[in-house]
RNA sequence: GCGCCCAUAGCUCAAUUGGAUAGAGUGCCAGCCUACGAAGCUGUAGGUUCCCCGUUCGAGCCGGGGUGGGCGCGCCA
């Protein structure tokens, strides 16, 4: 919270104690919130405090606010206080207060918008984790851009944040995609090929076989043949584009997680074990059984097959359970729309063994909808048609593939227009906010001599300066709203609407004119909207560009 | 059939988590460059927030019922 919001609230809890002392400290800190109006004649903050006590103290709204605002303390920095309608306590802040919220802003520096609500607590957020049987999709890439993005925001709220891979790397698919290339492979050297039913028919492992051809190796080998050389083969090469696709889109993973070592870990069996001295498995038609229904899952699972196999649920039972072990204060993770069916399945096994599950926050980022000259583009990974992230990237370039990715609600589904992201031109949203990075840029180049200074704040008395200094004011709120939703959505709207601002007041008012102290003073105001676009762009791992 | 997500201007989406007269972009139309980047700005038009009940000072947001769309529902991962 910002200091100038954190006076206000003091201010009015002295009032409303020294009206009705009758109140209890808590009930007043319960009702007790500030909210930016929407419209600008309702002021700089808004109480609802009035109505929130209207049933406790039997009153109507309008008459408490009435009294309440008596009792408020005059401060410099409340320019106006008025009573609206149902019952709204509106606060309208002087210039000086403004003036010296610039002055705040500009100080900070870098740092201007850190919070400390994460101090001393470890998140870890798990994210991507794509089964290594293919190259990243662009569904992968919105988990990246969001994933990341979020673990950017929360480090900078003071979370100690650990970004995670699970490395899904055994298994059936694993297997099938062993199979796949090993009968790509035959198929080169001219024999006969058993492709798998299941098997994966992109065109990537087509090449993979033919590099492997060209290497040579397999033939150098003296067990050659074997499935288990052409399923880790498989498995390392494709683990190594994911990892140079990721490097490229600006994310970077702090453990890589494999599933394999987790099954020679003993720590799976440690995990049946602890689910059966809890009571919840049982045998049935030959396979043990997970007794989720009582746990908010709508059917039990199977947790070893009739064949003495795990399901999927097996290991990342032992996975989370390790999670939780870690003692994280929060754990995240981000899954695909064809997840949501899981959550619940993981959730009840978390709780079976007796972890607080309110931790746990499973996040699905909906479907992305690819579209070219208007018409969605058809995806299907088993068939080998999908475009990938990194043909994306290439196309769009890296600042409006993340932007795009980012720019919805992470549970909605996303239109990505491939024309749109790549346009350089007006319609492009990126480019609305890097543009006026870069305008800044240019004019404060321009204006060479006339260097940033604190002294004549009080210069800035246009509505538009002050609208932006107010609009900087609130970004530690959006920070705090982005951090504790987990949505970096909201920073990006908050952006455009920065730059929207800016631009404006650009076309406006002349920044460098012949006046020394006011371009001075307007050049400070400009830094400072620079400072708070780099900032936040830098949260959604986007550029801030000085020329574009 | 069951579960999850979604439905707001022609289109793509916001709306400070229950606040005041629901806002942006885009598209249409009309304007603004002989001074700082026109990749920009200003203005006009555009709404039964899918429908019906309910909860309360107040509902786009919460609850119930419906309609339409997407996804999921395996001893797959």
């Amino acid at each position: 919270m910002i200091k100038i919001e954190q006076d206000l609230a003091t201010i009015i809890k002295n009032a409303v104690k020294k009206t009705f002392p009758e109140i209890p400290d808590n009930v007043i800190a319960e009702s007790l919130s500030l909210e930016v109006p929407k419209e600008k004649k309702f002021g700089d903050f808004s109480a609802n405090i009035a109505m929130k006590l209207s049933r406790e103290l039997r009153k109507p709204p309008f008459e408490i606010a009435g009294s309440i605002i008596k009792n408020i303390e005059k401060s410099y920095s409340i320019q106006d206080v008025k009573v609206e309608k149902p019952g709204f306590i509106n606060f309208y802040i002087s210039n000086k207060a403004v003036a010296g919220a610039l002055e705040d802003i500009i100080k900070e520096g870098a740092g201007f918008g850190v919070s400390t609500a994460g101090k001393n607590k470890k998140v870890q957020i798990e994210f991507v984790s794509a089964n290594p049987t293919g190259p990243l999709t662009v569904a992968h890439g919105r988990q990246a851009a969001i994933g990341d993005s979020l673990a950017r925001i929360l480090k900078f709220c003071g979370y100690d944040v650990i970004k995670e891979y699970y490395v899904n790397d055994e298994g059936v698919q694993i297997q099938a995609l062993g199979k796949s290339l090993r009968a790509r492979y035959m198929e080169l050297m001219g024999e006969k090929s058993d492709f798998p039913e299941n098997g994966y028919k992109g065109k990537y492992i087509y090449d993979m076989a033919q590099k492997l051809k060209d290497s040579g190796v397999v033939e150098r080998s003296s067990a050659p043949l074997s499935d288990d050389f052409f399923m880790e083969h498989a498995t390392r090469e494709i683990m190594k584009t994911i990892v140079k696709d990721l490097e490229d889109f600006g994310v970077h993973f702090d453990v890589w997680y494999s599933q394999k070592a987790l099954a020679k870990s003993g720590k799976v069996e440690k995990a049946i074990d602890d689910l059966k001295k809890k009571e919840f498995l049982y045998e049935q038609d030959g396979a043990t059984w997970f007794k989720s229904t009582g746990l908010g899952d709508d059917k039990d699972r199977v947790i070893i097959k009739s064949d003495g196999s795990y399901t999927y649920l097996t290991p990342d039972t032992a996975y989370h359970k390790e999670k939780f072990e870690k003692g994280y204060h929060r754990i995240i993770n981000i899954w695909g729309p064809d997840h949501h069916g899981y959550i619940n399945r993981i959730k009840a096994a978390c709780q079976a063994l007796g972890y607080d599950t309110e931790k746990l926050s499973i996040l699905i980022a909906q479907l992305v909808t690819l579209y070219r000259d208007g018409k969605p583009v058809k995806m299907s990974t088993r068939e080998g048609e999908f475009i990938t992230l990194r043909e994306v990237m290439d196309e769009v370039g890296r600042d409006a593939a993340r932007f795009f990715f980012i720019m919805r609600r992470v549970e909605s589904h996303l239109d990505f227009d491939l024309a749109l992201a790549k346009t350089q031109t007006l319609d492009n949203p990126v480019y609305y906010i890097q543009y006026a990075h870069a305008r800044i840029s240019s004019i404060i180049e321009f204006s060479k001599d006339a260097l940033p200074n604190l002294k004549n704040l009080v210069l800035l008395d246009k509505e538009q300066e002050l609208d932006i200094v107010k609009a900087m004011m609130y970004y530690p709120k959006i920070i705090e709203a982005a951090a504790s939703n987990l949505e970096p959505s909201i920073l990006l709207t908050y952006l455009q609407d920065l730059a929207g601002l800016f631009h404006s007041y650009y076309n406006a008012y002349r920044i460098v004119t012949d006046d020394k102290p006011l371009t001075e003073t307007r050049i400070t105001l400009i830094q400072a909207v620079k400072k708070v676009i780099a900032s936040g762009l830098g949260l959604l791992g986007v550029t801030a560009l000085e020329k574009m």
